[in-house]
DNA sequence: CACTTGACCTGTCCGC
DNA sequence: TGCGGACAGGTCAAGT
């Protein structure tokens, strides 16, 4: 699923819904998606309550008061969603959920707190994973050693998006964009969006994007990024929020997912291939291909 | 070292 | 309708 938009709206739905809440009991169906769950999980989590609700990159980090913090990666399909306790949606029945009731099969992990409100992790491919680590080393964690900036943060300039993708000069743009070490947050929805943005297609290689390109890609990248926060994220099959419901910005996507349809600036019919390993969504008369 | 490909899982959709 | 294969928003290990 989820990349930054979605993550972050997740982030700010668990954020309005469990910060403050104290934690009773904790049941984990798989080892699987609660890799590193003490033996007495729920022992070792009661009584501990929600102080903050972060996110890096497309990682959620939820801080315990004490001095724990679950860190969460809901990969392709997982989903962190909130009932209270007579098992309401967070802001009532949403009739746009995808959810009809919970736990359902993919519920991997089932928190629950004082005050009986429930808040599950549910994955139906099993790709996500909830661990839990000490405050002071979640900053260690090998992937936050690596992964790169964030592309909405204040200080983020498009000199440092150049600088950033420099590092991989010989390598196409889009697998350039999807690489987490580059810059955080991206992934296939946001990268097709973005390049179509800056007439750029998404097979050319790095040192072969002008740098004139490269800022309109940067500008892109941080306007479809902060449309799609606007809009709730995007359920292309999956996604929701911490409350159960989709995301919008699939309405507003000018070619991902909509191979087959006119392109909104030039009218030619928008195509599907194969970039990075990829599903790549392209206008060919807006992104010429590169020549090899 | 830099870069690409397969594997991890389950579910759905498409063509025969 | 049934069945096989391809594909799906991410990331890492193993390959070239």
């Amino acid at each position: 699923m989820p990349e930054l938009p979605e993550v972050e709206t997740v982030r700010m739905g668990l954020q309005r819904l469990v910060v403050g809440k104290t934690l009773a009991m904790v049941q984990s169906d798989t080892e699987k998606s609660f890799p590193n769950a003490p033996a007495d999980v729920e022992r070792f989590l009661k009584q501990a309550s929600i102080t903050a609700v972060r996110r890096r990159a497309k990682v959620l980090l939820i801080e315990l008061s004490s001095n724990y913090t679950l860190v969460i990666h809901l990969k392709m399909t997982g989903q962190l969603v909130y009932k209270d306790a007579e098992q309401r949606w967070g802001a009532g029945h949403p009739n746009d959920s995808l959810i009809a009731d919970l736990p359902d099969r993919s519920t991997r992990v089932t928190f629950t707190f004082t005050d009986g409100s429930q808040l599950f992790f549910n994955d139906q491919r099993k790709f996500g994973w909830v661990k839990l680590i000490p405050t002071p080393e979640v900053p260690n964690i090998d992937f936050f050693q690596r992964v790169g900036p964030e592309p909405l943060a204040d200080d983020f300039t498009a000199a440092a998006f150049r600088q950033r993708l420099a590092r991989r000069q010989n390598t196409t743009i889009k697998a350039a964009l999807l690489d987490q070490t580059v810059i955080a947050g991206v992934g296939n929805i946001y990268a097709d969006e973005s390049l179509w943005g800056a007439k750029i297609h998404p097979a050319t290689l790095v040192k072969d994007v002008s740098v004139t390109k490269l800022n309109t890609l940067f500008t892109e990248l941080q306007f479809v990024l902060r449309l799609s926060i606007e809009k709730g994220g995007s359920t292309d099959r999956n996604y929701v929020n911490a409350e159960g419901k989709r995301g919008s910005y699939i309405d507003f996507a000018r070619v991902f997912r909509r191979d087959g349809q006119t392109c909104p600036r030039c009218g030619e019919v928008i195509i599907k291939s194969r970039v990075a390993g990829r599903g790549t969504h392209t206008c060919p008369h807006c992104q010429k291909a590169p020549k090899k």
